[in-house]
DNA sequence: TCTGGGGTCCTAGGACCC
DNA sequence: TCTGGGGTCCTAGGACCC
């Protein structure tokens, strides 16, 4: 995984030096906002002008690294993912705009972002198969989506205005393991918890964070999965304190009481380090 | 996929305060 | 004493993503 993990820090260098903003999403995937090197007369000459520059990173990352990458063009991430997933190896794909609406005509509902499992599920039984459907879509989406309906409906039409997310602000970190067998045995427990709590401790000193909420999750052999959190007025960046925090969340929840699948340890509502509790002010 | 690990966001209920 | 409304925080679960 540090193999992973150093490769995907090199690659990341690579495309750096297109000068773009970058918003690394996980080991082997980034958006880059080329905007600013490509305004050409209309969109689509925009994205055209986008062309040499994804072949040449392309290309830098075949000669230094080995390695291919495919790479997707397009107005706004939604699209730009779509493309980037097109065509897999070493695709090179540009959706432009007077394209998008055709190109995602024929998709599964499934292929947006944001529709997993559930939601195909909802859109299937209302015969809503293809992103074509909900582009047809006459009524509310709403009423099988929630909240989601309108943001769903824009989607399907290729229309996304999520910016980049340049911040790399952590919200949470967390470590959880699977038994090869269920198990309550309280020191295999109790060392897992540890090591948990010291790779937690170790991630917030590299971050230079400190946490105010723990939480457990434990699951149990029918996979029933129960999470317990606590949260604290001062912050903590030591791994006993965490660890202790698990037990007590353990304990106080009775979680224990029978055989464990999978137990988790996680901190959230990150801070900086040390710093102090405001007081309320009083007139 | 009889199911690994690390994340984010949303929702809903309850507690508490004013 | 009971009633009401609004806001915020915490908690738990679930859907989703990579």
């Amino acid at each position: 995984m540090d193999r992973y993990r150093e490769e995907s820090r090199l690659i990341m260098q690579i495309v750096a030096r297109s000068g773009a903003a970058i918003e690394q999403m996980s080991v082997d995937e980034a958006y880059l906002d080329l905007s600013p090197f490509c305004q050409g007369n209309c969109a689509d000459d925009s994205l055209r002008l986008a062309l040499p520059i994804a072949r040449q990173i392309k290309q830098s990352i075949r000669a230094e690294r080995q390695l291919t990458a495919s790479i997707g063009i397009a107005s706004n991430k939604l699209l730009a993912k779509l493309a980037a997933d097109h065509k897999k190896p070493d695709g090179l794909t540009v959706i432009e705009e007077a394209k998008k609406i055709q190109f995602l005509r024929a998709l599964p509902v499934r292929a947006l972002h944001g529709v997993g499992r559930v939601t195909a599920e909802q859109l299937n039984q209302a015969r809503i198969l293809t992103v074509g459907d909900l582009q047809d879509h006459a009524g509310d989406l709403r009423a099988l989506v929630g909240s989601f309906g309108p943001i769903l409906k824009r989607f399907a039409l290729g229309e996304d205005d999520r910016p980049l997310d340049l911040s790399g602000d952590v919200k949470s970190i967390s470590s959880e393991n699977t038994f090869l067998r269920d198990t309550d045995d309280r020191r295999i427990l109790r060392t897992t918890l540890r090591q948990q709590a010291a790779d937690i401790a170790d991630e917030l000193q590299k971050k230079r964070l400190a946490a105010k909420s723990v939480q457990v999750r434990v699951r149990y052999s029918d996979f029933t999965t129960l999470t317990r959190q606590l949260t604290f007025e001062d912050s903590t960046t030591e791994a006993a304190a965490i660890y202790n925090f698990g037990c007590h969340l353990l304990a106080r929840h009775r979680l224990v009481n029978r055989p464990l699948r999978l137990l988790g340890l996680g901190v959230s509502n990150l801070v900086p380090p040390g710093q102090q509790m405001l007081l309320p002010l009083k007139a």
